[in-house]
DNA sequence: TAGACTATGTTAACTTAGTCAACATTAATG
DNA sequence: CATTAATGTTGACTAAGTTAACATAGTCTA
């Protein structure tokens, strides 16, 4: 219980994760973090310039957390219901990730590099699943894949609306494989 | 030059859609609009309750937009060419309709119903050009083309990553009718 | 080990932005 | 014409991101 702190950085960094999944991004704030973790609301400004870093960093763990459950799928179709559970697991962080244009990727590298490799993930699996095609034709594959993944976990998180939450959607959620499988092999 | 204006409310929304459309809705604040419109920050809530209700109306005019073009479409991927048009004419508006999780749609009843529509668009087009499919895959691939659709939208405007810039991203944006083709109906 | 440099925290305060309350003025209505 | 409703303005409050000045702890070297 010093005046200094065991691993600030990290506990920000984890207090800030939990409330984002639990609540969205909008709802954390600096002097809730802070308080969390009993520290001034400042003391956050030794870690991070802004908190958009913070933001930068919550959504490296989201990639880097679809990147290492990646690893255990070997179907392709299993491959992109991993993408869309992940989506409907951790809606919040999600939205971070994929629901935000305003944060410019190229200023933190270790970010871009997980995004990149969450796509680049697609893309060879895809070439595994389909070696004959052309190499451009598996890479347009793989965009609409990437395409429709996203699309879709938006549409499964938005069951307010008439036409989404009919049957449909509760089918595609629970047969997600076979969704896949026919609208991306057809 | 009265003290009362002549269509406030209407200028309001002008404003802010105009500022929105350049620069994004981060960038509207109660204080810049009001400025533009010469009247008091305070005078906006004599015409909306809150900020939330001017970002409903302009998702709503977003939807309405998108709704009225439509109707010059014949070609089922020329459907969905324009509405991936629309997200490339008019980013942060589009951000504003779907990079959004936030807004509570059912407290806005106009909002809702420009939304339904711009979905049921899409249902019937594909009736109509696939007139022999069950409804029930007509509806499932209904929601898939949407899907990919909006997401093919978000990764045709981060052109930032290194897969994504590649040719495939040009090329697909030149030739959105084919890509649809290809992916939708393959 | 003392002194100095660096890292990490704290306090107070500034800034921007959404919003409300009290008041002022114009328009509308009986 | 008098009252009421609608619309605007001023001033102020609050929340939230951020900075500056100061304080303390840890480290490293003479």
């Amino acid at each position: 219980m010093g005046y200094h702190k065991e691993n600030l950085k990290e506990q920000l960094v984890e207090i800030a994760w939990d409330i984002c999944n639990a609540e969205s991004w909008q709802n954390v704030n600096m002097r809730k973090v802070a308080k969390k973790a009993k520290v001034s609301t400042t003391a956050f400004y030794r870690h991070f310039k802004k908190k958009d870093d913070l933001k930068a960093e919550l959504m490296r763990r989201g990639y880097e957390l679809i990147n290492e459950g990646r690893k255990d799928v070997d179907t392709f179709a299993g491959y992109g219901a991993h993408y869309i559970r992940f989506g409907l697991d951790y809606p919040f962080i999600y939205d971070l990730m994929f629901g935000n244009t305003d944060l410019d990727m190229s200023l933190y590298p270790d970010l871009e590099e997980q995004s990149n490799a969450a796509f680049d993930g697609v893309l060879e699996a895809l070439k595994d699943f389909m070696p004959d095609s052309a190499e451009k034709d598996t890479r347009i594959k793989a965009i609409n894949i990437w395409a429709s993944v996203h699309g879709l976990v938006g549409l499964l998180r938005n069951g307010d609306s008439h036409v989404y939450e009919s049957e449909d959607l509760k089918w595609i959620e629970n047969n997600l494989e076979e969704y896949l499988q026919m609208t991306t092999f057809s």
